[in-house]
DNA sequence: TGGTGTGAACCGCTTCACAGCT
DNA sequence: AGCTGTGAAGCGGTTCACACCA
């Protein structure tokens, strides 16, 4: 396997592609250059064999013998991922999740940049967070085409999730990340990742039942 | 295999007995309570092989031939989460990711309550959110023994992480969420649940790219 | 009849082990 | 000599298919 936008690759190949550059990036900040598989899959918490065979799908980017600069290395996993342009995105709903979100720099800093937010309570619409416009959810039409948005960013409570992903399809965006703890159900050509924080609760709470 | 606390129980198994039990609730307000395996694992999106298969761990749930009874059901997956108790929580980083903690009502309606919070910066320690005082770290020790905290939150930005999590530990807490975008080393009797919202939209942009 | 419970087949990700380069 | 790249083996989760039972 060779070049990029192949088949067959692992959905949690490309989740820790984005660890690795969380990662590399952190080395770069500390002024380092080279490293092994070895030193950035502890970093990672994953076993070496399996950052080599993640990156194997994508093409070869070390130097055998060597190790990794994490400079190139960070720049080809940026290319394969398509963090090295700009993604356009709106939120709905702006709860405090919502906030959050719009005041998250690291998104920002990734290339990832709300252009507008939208809400159904009155007393938000108008209002501007981080820079950031709040409509009234009947805009969205006008803002996507306006922005070429390509992401919607779902931040509303459960039973309206549904709903707005269901405008957002509507008017042609094809990425949705979804805040809100219900699953989504949306056609084969959107994609929808979800982060359902209230289970991650409900995890911890198994295994501490269960430790020792 | 039968009771609860079994050994070899795939981690996503409990993830989706989360999911089950979200999506129970929304039947039961609804004023549904007889449900199949193949409804409820439609509004999961998962198979119903799988359901089965995740609830055949712990025991038998249903009646042939019929299905579950909601509530009944409810029941038995809180058990088994062990959500169907309280679990005092603290909170470190009260920032607007820290604030949405602070304020996420699903959370406290399913027993996870926060007892208090925790930041570095002398502006925000004393202040009051959604009735939780905001302490300075040195803190933690005291208000951990008094409350039996067992489970930390980590919502400071990530070079302070780590950082936390020690201290965490070091003050016996056993369950950890972290959800500053970093891998956390930790002992094997402390379980810790990662969720990082930045490698999302990594993944959201790595599809996008390759549509169709 | 109809839907659950589950052994067994299947499939896909992980890990190993070593060839291949520098 | 040392670390990457990768075929192949190993392993664990998913799905099938049907026995079982209300």
């Amino acid at each position: 396997m060779n070049s990029m936008s192949d088949f067959r690759i692992p959905g949690i190949t490309i989740y820790r592609l984005g660890m690795y550059a969380r990662s590399l990036e952190r080395f770069l900040q500390e002024g380092r250059d080279l490293i092994s598989s070895e030193e950035l899959a502890r970093a990672c918490g994953v076993n070496p064999a399996q950052l080599r065979k993640d990156l194997s799908y994508f093409g070869q980017f070390g130097v055998r013998g060597v190790g990794y600069s994490a400079q190139t290395l960070l720049k080809s996993i940026r290319r394969i991922l398509g963090t090295d342009r700009e993604w356009p995105m709106v939120l709905a709903g702006v709860g405090h999740l919502g906030h959050a979100l719009l005041s998250y720099e690291i998104l920002t800093r990734r290339g990832f940049k709300f252009v507008a937010a939208f809400d159904v309570d009155p007393a938000k619409i108008g209002k501007v967070v981080n820079d950031i416009y709040v409509y009234a959810m009947e805009q969205l039409p006008y803002i996507v085409r306006e922005h070429r948005v390509e992401i919607g960013v779902i931040a509303t409570p459960c039973d309206a999730a549904q709903e707005v992903a269901d405008s957002f399809i509507r008017e042609g965006i094809k990425g949705i990340v979804n805040f809100a703890p219900t699953s989504i159900k949306h056609p084969p050509n959107v994609v929808v990742e979800q982060s359902d924080m209230t289970i991650l609760f409900d995890k911890i709470a198994y295994y501490l039942l269960r430790l020792d």
